[in-house]
DNA sequence: TTGTACGCGTTATCAG
DNA sequence: CTGATAACGCGTACAA
């Protein structure tokens, strides 16, 4: 089965191989006869032409790719924006590379460059820690991307975000409320500003509400070990006086390595201790108690990061934008009243 | 910032173009001096050069690009294997393109005729049912291709699979063994002939063990309402005698879907129901008895899928191979004897 | 080392 | 107004 070329069809067809990128890009707009047209297209469909990408993406100095960074596509919160992302980018005529960074920064520069290499029109992005120069060198290159999940504050650009300040003030003020005074945040050591909003949140809550507060009220977790973290971490904190009688996690990670960690200590939810989990994984669902957990707008999430880099891309003066979507709480047993 | 071509590259150096492509592909083995390719490179530099992808790819006929239909990105067993891909895939230089079928004919259809498009130089397909004349057409066009989860077994292709049969017929076993004598597989309303193997494995297990078996041993799920036919399906099952002493669900999504309907049956587990499911996600581990479950090797299948499929582009004549891998019985909590 | 034909479409321009 | 000619786009690799 030998490849088949533009030449071809117009050979097969009798006319032109303008004609026939004419009538197959549908651009006959009152150029081309109806006859013709119909020639070229019974041709191709005979021949089973499909025009070469690469020759088109030359030409037009168009590729239709778009990129995604995520930290990890097997993690579900990115796998489910993944997910989101590629039907929006197939509804728009885009195709989507993925690439996973974990959070390393060399990964990460290497994800760029290969898809600056490919010519990818606009990129989606989780950046990892202190990738602002590698952000720069795109953005000198005039190719528009989009922040998700995360952002850099010194890289001014695109931008979805959730409210992570207020919605983790609303769910330790919610713990607050449900008479917990002694309450624990699980959080990634990090410098990240959407994370470190999330512990803001936290500590004002506290502080608002007059709550002790001290170290021992935040656990830091290294993304590289959370297991052995939060075992240790947890071993510490539930060993002696006062325990955490409320525990907020701020990641699905954290959380599920939490739970389990707490399903081992046989610690009673929420009798001796109220939950609330970041995100939503269908992990939580088989847990023992229905937890209380903040969602993210996950669809609206990826909607919107195809809207605005589609935009962008399509007119490249249009200013930057940063889009907050809200979160919710969604209140389950899990912090529900002790007794 | 406009871009720069390896005319511009050419120019700088002082040298002609020839020589600028021979020293960035480091084909300078004893054809370029020294002299010449420390100035491509420096002016290279200078200038921030990168070759155009489109332009390579139209005068190789090569792509680098190899594509991944999943049924769905966002379910944690093709995520999973996709992380697996992905990595292997960049090891080789090749990039990735995931797309999801959602186990829908013309869904896969139109991402076979976009890898096509893009003039992928293979795939790494988990086809669904239907496809066989969209594969063949792959087939006829010489993309090679390799099956995961699943194969057609009217396509000859190369073929990635595991023990479905035996691995079932023993999860089977395991459970008769411990003495349970109404067992309820969870299946899938299929065609698909891996699933079928994993049902014909417990049938055989079943018989060779002289257990009765009837239609109610068998709870078949269409894929697209597995929440409704679980809960449905369960209600009937579990309210009538005999009721199941053990149940097995042949993949992730009905074992999560399963155990949430347990939990709110309030089922004892094993007490009064042994469990055992396919495959492994985090879910399992946050439910409240340790679950017995049959993993698949992913980073197995992963990395046999790139290497064979690299080795078929690189190498279209070599034969077709079908490699077996084993999965693994997990024996938990879930499954243990009733006292 | 280098000149240049070639890969394959797109589209401006020209001819009928 | 319809259709054809030909000049690109940008690297690659053969022939000189």
């Amino acid at each position: 089965m030998k490849k088949i070329s533009i030449k071809d069809v117009a050979l097969k067809a009798g006319v032109s191989i303008a004609s026939v990128s004419y009538v197959l890009n549908n651009k006959v707009n009152s150029r081309i006869g109806k006859e013709t047209a119909e020639k070229v297209i019974k041709a191709a469909e005979e021949l089973n032409y499909r025009a070469n990408t690469a020759a088109k993406n030359l030409k037009t100095q168009r590729t239709n790719i778009i990129g995604l960074i995520v930290a990890d596509i097997a993690n579900p919160y990115f796998s489910q924006i993944a997910r989101i992302i590629e039907n929006e980018a197939t509804k728009r005529g885009y195709t989507l590379i993925i690439g996973s960074s974990d959070e390393n920064k060399e990964k990460f520069e290497s994800l760029v460059n290969m898809f600056y290499h490919r010519q990818a029109e606009g990129l989606i992005i989780a950046p990892v820690e202190n990738s602002e120069i590698c952000l720069q060198k795109l953005q000198k290159h005039n190719i528009p991307f989009v922040f998700i999940d995360r952002y850099l504050s010194k890289i001014k650009a695109n931008n979805i975000q959730i409210n992570n300040y207020e919605i983790s003030y609303n769910a330790t003020q919610h713990l607050i409320e449900e008479n917990r005074k002694n309450i624990l945040l699980v959080a990634y050591e990090t410098t990240l500003d959407h994370l470190l909003k999330r512990t803001k949140g936290f500590k004002d809550a506290l502080k608002k509400y007059n709550l002790t507060y001290s170290d021992s009220n935040i656990l830091n977790i290294d993304k590289d070990k959370i297991d052995t973290d939060i075992n240790d971490g947890f071993d510490r904190l539930f060993q002696s006086e006062p325990k955490p009688d409320a525990v907020f996690f701020t990641s699905n990670k954290l959380a599920v390595s939490g739970l389990k960690k707490l399903m081992k200590l046989e610690i009673a939810i929420p009798t001796d201790l109220a939950v609330v989990a970041f995100d939503e994984t269908e992990a939580y669902e088989l847990f023992s108690v229905p937890l209380s957990y903040v969602s993210q707008p996950l669809s609206e999430i990826g909607i919107a990061a195809v809207k605005l880099l589609h935009e962008k891309i399509t007119n490249p003066l249009l200013p930057l934008q940063t889009i907050v979507l809200d979160a919710e709480m969604h209140i389950k047993e899990s912090s529900k009243p002790k007794n």
